[in-house]
DNA sequence: CGCGATCTTGATTCATCTCAAAATGCGTGG
DNA sequence: CCACGCATTTTGAGATGAATCAAGATCGCG
């Protein structure tokens, strides 16, 4: 929850992808060598398990602004993000659309396709995207051999549901302010560990925090003014997580 | 999603349950004999496995505004709900307190206990009601034993997690007026048959919606001046059902 | 270089909060 | 059964945060 956990981005995990990497050259695609392998869903399995898994796991590639996968299609697999970030969107009935939370490196996205249900949101990729696309058919198989794999989806599907209450708790009440500094506290968990954080679209973050684009942007450019962040550029900004703290502290009080 | 569900709570269900009950006799206490059995976790056994099972399962009584459990405390079991009607809450890192999502007859709460993780919210009986408490080992062997609970077990997460997801996009999006119209909608599915609802005091209304008691208590008076809602008492309300979905269909456009 | 999309900024309006007080409901003890 | 007191609800008036409406400014891109 706190932003010195940066193992979603370790230099470390990368360091071992690359190492183990060599032995089957660098086109051929394996688990064994994947950057997220101990965070994923195949973590508990050793290596001979791992070897058979790339014939049946197709990896991906998406742009920022496209989709995984949309609302109401047919789930036939769900995705492990390999890298970059996800949100996870609905439209209201209202008509407005809101962002539920947000998926990042070694998360496991449609987990709904598992039983056979349609997809429950939007997936679009904040970032340039890589993902393994994972085939119900396979996680059912494995699934019935290996019973701990069960355990972990259920952890994930615990996971997420402990996600949307955060969101519902600290990202959609109290004012806009501190809407505000509890995303960018949330969006510091997938930064890089220099502090560089992604920055959504101005109209993201009002879909985010249920605020319009204009209050959004006075938000950010306060938020600017005060220290507790600067532009990389448009779409980057590193944080003063001493401030970001302070500014969350002072919040409580008047709110 | 619609008020027309009303199995939650059907005539039907419970008189099922009286027959059964009448072999077991009124005070031993019988998973066959369940009103909800069906809907309920072990709605995929047969009698054989029913039978053995109330050895490791005991009732439980609450009373309104009393804790089933409370978030962070240790979680060895989970509940089924026989009858009434819970809130899930959390309190936010500001101070507030935020309802996440109801759950009524038939739905099992406290899932997270079968993962040996801490619970994630407090769980408080808005009515008098009545659970089943499932210890996490009895889970645990059944769940080996039978995959098809495993399964189910998924699906309720899954359900969870689609419901706190709609709290997201439909309770904490749009204007009040919308908002409440939204949360008697919901209401709506774990009312009496003939209509009737259980309605939340003004500070419970006020967590579910984040807004202030004042303005629930506002919203409350206009939309029985409006006939969209009449009280029987202060604590239930009969609702016009046309006449709550004009008024949804309403507030689309302008809010 | 120019054009559309996105972002910023300002002025005004409106919804909801805040503060305050009265009304009602509800349990308790006389 | 009534009288009392506390909690909850209702209602009002004023303050305020965010939406809306309306221009500009900047960015990204052909």
């Amino acid at each position: 929850m706190v932003p010195s956990d940066s193992s979603r981005c370790s230099h470390d995990a990368l360091w071992i992808a690359s190492n183990d990497a060599r032995r089957a050259g660098p086109e051929a695609h394996s688990c064994a060598g994947c950057p997220v392998r101990r965070q994923a869903l195949f973590g508990v399995f050793d290596e001979a398990m791992l070897a058979r898994l790339p014939a049946h796991i197709s990896e991906q590639t998406i742009e920022p602004g496209q989709a995984l996968y949309r609302a109401n299609e047919p789930a036939a697999a769900a995705w492990t993000i390999r890298e970059g970030l996800i949100r996870l969107e609905r439209s209201s009935e209202r008509g407005g659309r809101r962002v539920l939370r947000l998926a990042g490196p070694g998360d496991l996205v449609g987990l709904e396709a598992l039983l056979g249900q349609t997809h429950a949101a939007d997936a679009i990729a904040c970032t340039p995207l890589q993902v393994c696309r994972l085939p119900r058919v396979l996680i059912d198989e494995l699934g019935a051999a290996e019973p701990a794999l069960l355990r972990d989806l259920m952890k994930r599907w615990q996971a997420a549901l402990d996600e949307a209450e955060e969101w519902l708790t600290e990202l959609s009440t109290g004012d806009a302010r501190w809407r505000m500094l509890r995303l960018l506290l949330k969006l510091s968990e997938y930064g890089e560990p220099d502090g560089r954080i992604w920055l959504p679209a101005r109209g993201d973050i009002g879909a985010m925090l249920d605020v319009t684009v204009e209050t959004a942007s006075r938000l950010v450019a306060a938020l600017k003014r005060e220290g507790v962040m600067q532009f990389a550029d448009l779409r980057h900004a590193r944080l003063d997580m001493p401030r970001l703290l302070a500014a969350l502290r002072e919040a409580v009080g008047p709110g």
